[in-house]
DNA sequence: CACCGTACTATACACTGTACGTTAGAGAGA
DNA sequence: TCTCTCTAACGTACAGTGTATAGTACGGTG
């Protein structure tokens, strides 16, 4: 009954598999059936490669995450630290998908190590101690991943026009005299959600903080 | 047969038990099936209130956004916004299920808005003009979604003995000549991955990094 | 009392992840 | 070359999921 031949699957091309899906319906909607479908197999046939599902995730973001380029040299930390980070944004605009994926387990795998060390070792040779290093790398870190995870989500929004229709009218709603700010600051709240410069601006303020305190 | 008497259900009633049940389980574990057992009806009972499962996350969002409490008046700017992002911290720490809620659906929904007024009240009090405005309050929500969610992520890993094993197992196999850093700060890593401190580290810097620039 | 809108029910469908037991094909040893 | 073994892929099945569709009986209104 035609059954595939021997060899055909591996790891590798079911990760590669997984991320096109991923990538073109979404990760939620992304399902075992699917890749296998993909792949003209039987879905029981992913798990000779994966113990479950969580398993093939965690393949998938590790793979992603080898995509990062190295940190620069041969310039000060600060534009280091903003390379680093604007580097996983852009990553994470490239790939929706990591929203999820680094949003649910987040930091296991060799290539988030990798990543990691490079961040940590620009503080600490900058010369954070190893606590400010530490705390800087998780602040950093998670500032990235919730204001890069915010665009995206609302850039998901927008392209429903159903979900983005009806958060135009309930904004638009919302009284004058009951909420005085979020009705006059409505463009520009529309305008902040998202973009390089929404998210510089908010890396310049960490940055200055930092700058501010490592000078006393 | 027993069929319930005609008006014992209400939206109200269905977000407290949907709300109880993902506080118990997990929002992901959580279930219209679940819910409606919970209330002893069918499962279509739930659409008389809700057009769909989105919908009802929604209101249970609007729920716990209710509980925020107001913007403390009558102390420096600076306090203030701290105030708001720590009782913002502190909800989703109460409330985990949060996370998925906030990250799914963003700021549907009037009491979104009335946080949302809160905090751009303070910004403008302070002497913010409109885009500064905008800029900040996006910075600052998202760096708190971001760290809170990233807290409870990792809490919940340490939870589950299996997955925390494994993490524990893949930080301690890394090695020390090609991730020096990760290995030598890996005490300290573990230690700022969330608590008071660590969040009020990260929002301090980007306090700090306000006041220089409104300086300016 | 009759009626009608609607709150709830029943059934069904197309999915999901994955546990279990089976089969066939590729590579190794004789 | 023949056979034996190991395992990759299969088929079946189960307990779930959200929700479309159609039906039923009850409470409030005429």
């Amino acid at each position: 009954m035609a059954r595939t031949p021997r060899n055909t699957l591996s790891a590798d091309l079911i990760v590669r598999t997984a991320l096109e899906l991923m990538e073109a319906k979404g990760a939620d909607a992304f399902s075992l059936r699917g890749v296998a479908a993909e792949l003209g197999v039987g879905p029981m046939a992913l798990y000779t490669y994966f113990r479950n599902k969580d398993d093939l995730y965690d393949a998938v973001r590790n793979h992603l995450m080898s995509l990062l380029p190295p940190v620069p040299t041969g310039v000060p930390w600060p534009d280091q630290v903003r390379a680093v980070c604007r580097s996983l944004r852009l990553l994470m605009l490239q790939h929706p998908c990591l929203v999820q994926l680094l949003g649910g387990r987040p930091l296991s795998g060799h290539e988030t190590a990798r990543v990691a060390e490079g961040l940590l070792g620009v503080l600490r040779a900058a010369g954070f101690d190893a606590e400010a290093a530490a705390r800087t790398h998780t602040t950093l870190f998670t500032y990235v991943l919730g204001s890069t995870s915010w665009e995206i989500q609302m850039a998901a929004e927008r392209r429903d026009p159903e979900a983005w229709r009806r958060l135009r009218v309930s904004i638009e709603s919302l009284s004058a005299r009951e909420f005085p700010a979020v009705v006059e600051l409505a463009p520009e709240l529309a305008r902040t959600t998202g973009g390089d410069e929404q998210f510089d601006y908010g890396l310049d303020l960490l940055l200055a903080g930092l700058q501010v305190s490592s000078r006393s």
